[in-house]
DNA sequence: CACTTTGGTTAGAAGCTATCACGAACATTA
DNA sequence: TAATGTTCGTGATAGCTTCTAACCAAAGTG
């Protein structure tokens, strides 16, 4: 059990008053997207008034920002819970959509349009190396051809920072960059829309390209 | 030529101040996203005061509408180019490729964020549907293995009606859903900035799921 | 020349973010 | 217990936005 001394009346009660901001938040961006997101309206139907909200976030900015970390560690950890419990790429790939088909405006808060002028800080890009720390153990612990035979595979050789201090081979930095995009991919099409009114059911797209990469 | 006797000069005045409003407008999105779009802003800098623009747009989101609407114009009419310039599949991606990195936000205006609101109004399905097209041709040109070998190919076999009437065998049906799916995750990562500071050449990922697309 | 349509203006309503100054409740210390 | 300091919530205000309404002038039309 955590000491509970050192979390006083009114520290409790912030962090209380905060974390009920951020589900009001979320309600709020689950049905009328992030761009829509009014801190006046939160303040309401929490039942005080506007300027209030300022007290607990420096702004609109602040507030995003927050949700933003909270999105990518709900993705970490959905992965690494999957992973835990024994799963290997496919497993992980069904987690990943079942996460995004929950709340299809987080995973676009995370993997949406970008706004130009933002910045994530350091700590949100940390948090995604570490889902992406998942995959990439994943994607080791499968057999693959250990020669180096693409392009891609000689440049990922040499540009390979980003897979920290993990000596995997290439090709399995290759396949982990491939897993992400086309999974991605297929995802966000879906999530956004684009292939209602096709009549196909994107799940098995999904599948398939599943499939495709898990094969031979 | 096209008769310009049914073109008052009222007309060609009204033409082209709408010209000028998206063309401030795409100047605009592209610098501080499509969120940030201000028709006051722009209003100011044409020299004319607010309101003046209601003339033109009903409001700002039948100017966003328009703005989407010759977006995808753009695309299709950039994609029917490369073909009829006689690009094969590869083609058309390098095209496709230039046509996003040229200006990601007319990209994400597309591919990005949907509103949830919001629905397309049913002309700018049938220009998407002419770039489903083009890409569909340029997929039953290149020689494939007739047989229906997965189940997603068996589901799209009698879920084809996005198809059209051409009467393409599944599989080709299946590469071109992937081809457009594939590439879009690739694309829409590095627009987005997913892979920066990564340390490797997106360029380059792109070409290896390219590879892989067209590959045996 | 008179009349209608069109383009533009200013004024204003309603909404938003964000800051400021003030009062009231709470916690801590003398 | 009494005094002090910290925190929370308020209303007022500035400045921005979209958008409507009323009005005026200019351009085209009978």
């Amino acid at each position: 059990m955590p000491q509970a001394r050192t979390s006083t009346p009114r520290e409790r009660y912030r962090t209380q008053v905060r974390a009920e901001i951020k589900e009001h938040a979320w309600e709020q961006i689950a049905t009328a997207g992030a761009s829509a997101l009014s801190l006046n309206a939160i303040a309401k139907r929490m039942g005080m008034s506007g300027p209030a909200l300022y007290r607990y976030f420096d702004g609109r900015d602040e507030l995003i920002t927050e949700l933003i970390r909270d999105a990518y560690r709900s993705q970490a950890d959905t992965l690494r819970a999957a992973a835990g419990a024994g799963a290997d790429l496919a497993g992980l790939a069904h987690a990943l959509r079942a996460w995004a088909l929950a709340d299809p405006q987080r995973y676009f808060l995370i993997f949406g349009t970008p706004v130009p002028g933002y910045h994530a800080p350091d700590d949100i890009t940390e948090i995604a190396a570490e889902t992406m720390a998942v995959i990439l153990d994943a994607c080791a612990a499968r057999p693959s051809s250990d020669g180096v035979d693409g392009a891609f595979d000689a440049h990922l050789d040499t540009h390979r920072q980003w897979a920290g201090e993990r000596p995997v081979p290439a090709p399995v930095l290759h396949r982990a960059l491939s897993f992400w995009s086309r999974l991605h991919g297929v995802l966000s099409l879906e999530l956004a829309g684009q292939f209602t009114g096709m009549g196909f059911d994107p799940a098995l797209l999904f599948e398939a390209e599943l499939k495709d990469l898990l094969g031979p």
